[in-house]
DNA sequence: ATCTTTGACATATGATCACAAATATGATCG
DNA sequence: CGATCATATTTGTGATCATATGTCAAAGAT
């Protein structure tokens, strides 16, 4: 620890509701930076850095970085050093297929599980999510975007399904913003397919919850992937 | 490092085809001991121990931790220690829907890219399977079972979908070892479902593939869930 | 002119130490 | 004799340092 702790307990009950070590804000706020799209793909992500920016010492930082590269969310190189992945045409059709079985089968789980006040909390976040577009701020879209899938996935209550949607958004993040900037153009797509898995919900209709997500994810990667072969056409820019 | 890389050199390009930390080594070791079940559930792991065990400082041990953690493998206490997670009715049934979803989709992929020799590999895996059952050898039916599925799933060639595989094997590897027991005693009921895994890789038959995996996890799941049932009544052991 | 080698630099890794947190142990008091 | 608080022990955490390794550029050889 840093200079901060250096007094001998000046402060009082201070966010100690329970293990709050230095490792886990650090892996706290890392996990965010990367899910909200904060770090491009291929960026490099050097301990020393990293550390100085969070005015902690490299421990923390290297312990959080293996971390993430086993949730996928970092690759690891030959340098021994880490960086975001790069995306290409194959992986984003892969995780699209995947993101469609595991946050599918939340999403089924989730409308089996619902109560009335759950579906209510969603059509709150929703409601502020449209706001969100409306704005265009592509931050906060982004975020209530997430905030209103994980309150989804939360429902369905596995908690071994979590852990994997959270990896998945890890390793989308870094195009997600991009992708959020492409829709801004087109108006707020995503959250008419909020209001559809609302709805799903209120009938207990899985399969229309699921059909909703489905095109959700699509509709997004489709937009991903013809800007990535775009891009891919002229290399330069 | 340790007395055993004091010397300068004195060994040939013994091992050496890329990146051997001492970090991954410690990993690859772990990770093998937990699949195959040789953690118990509910076993704190110390990384005093396991440094001293594997002959490393606990750095690498402690990296290495964290790493399982993220995977799911180990569960943070509070106390800041790890253990093996303990196993419930409701996690194993949780575990069993997962699986069925991401190792069926697995499966399907597979079906639709396994070449001739893929399949004929998996022939050979299960023969060698066959065998080990026959000698009644718990830890080489636990090994070729999973090498058997590893196998299978590397077919289907998703860099997504494997490591979330490898998540739940560690999940289940502490309690593995005591399905292959239950198993024996009942004669090596696997290989049949795996012998009807290749049979349809062969038809090219997505359902049936994916039907017969299910079946393999949900049989050993259940016999599971009934031994889970019967400790859980009498608490004592 | 191109390929190979050498060496400096950047960076991660592994070891070690001081500290902090949690738990277990034992003493003291009611 | 039992409860409670102080203390000791255990164990993980964060910081620091020496070393290994990879990268890149400059110099030398073919």
């Amino acid at each position: 620890m840093n200079s901060e702790t250096n007094r001998p307990t000046l402060m009082p009950d201070f966010e100690r509701v329970s293990t709050e070590t230095v490792q886990s804000r650090v892996h706290g706020r890392l996990r965010e930076l990367l899910m909200l799209g904060r770090f491009a793909p291929g960026h490099p992500l050097k301990i020393a850095d990293l550390a100085e920016a969070m005015g902690t010492s490299a421990q923390p930082v290297r312990e959080s970085i293996r971390q993430l590269v086993a949730e996928r969310a970092l690759e690891a190189l030959p340098n021994r050093s880490a960086r975001v992945p790069g995306m290409t045409l194959e992986r984003l059709e892969d995780l699209r297929r995947v993101r469609l079985a595991i946050e599918g089968l939340a999403a089924e789980l989730a409308t089996e599980r619902a109560t009335a006040e759950d579906i209510d909390a969603l059509r709150a976040l929703m409601a502020v999510g449209i706001e969100a577009d409306n704005s265009g701020a592509i931050d906060t879209t982004v975020q209530m975007n997430k905030r209103f899938h994980f309150a989804l996935y939360a429902i369905a209550g596995s908690s071994t399904l979590l852990p994997f949607i959270e990896s998945l958004w890890l390793q989308i993040g870094p195009i997600m913003r991009q992708s959020a900037a492409i829709f801004d153009g087109r108006g707020g797509r995503g959250n008419e397919m909020h209001a559809r898995m609302v709805e799903g919900l209120d009938r207990r209709d899985k399969e229309a919850v699921r059909e909703a997500l489905a095109d959700d994810i699509s509709r997004s990667f489709n937009l991903l992937a013809k800007d990535l072969a775009r891009t891919a056409e002229r290399p330069a820019g």
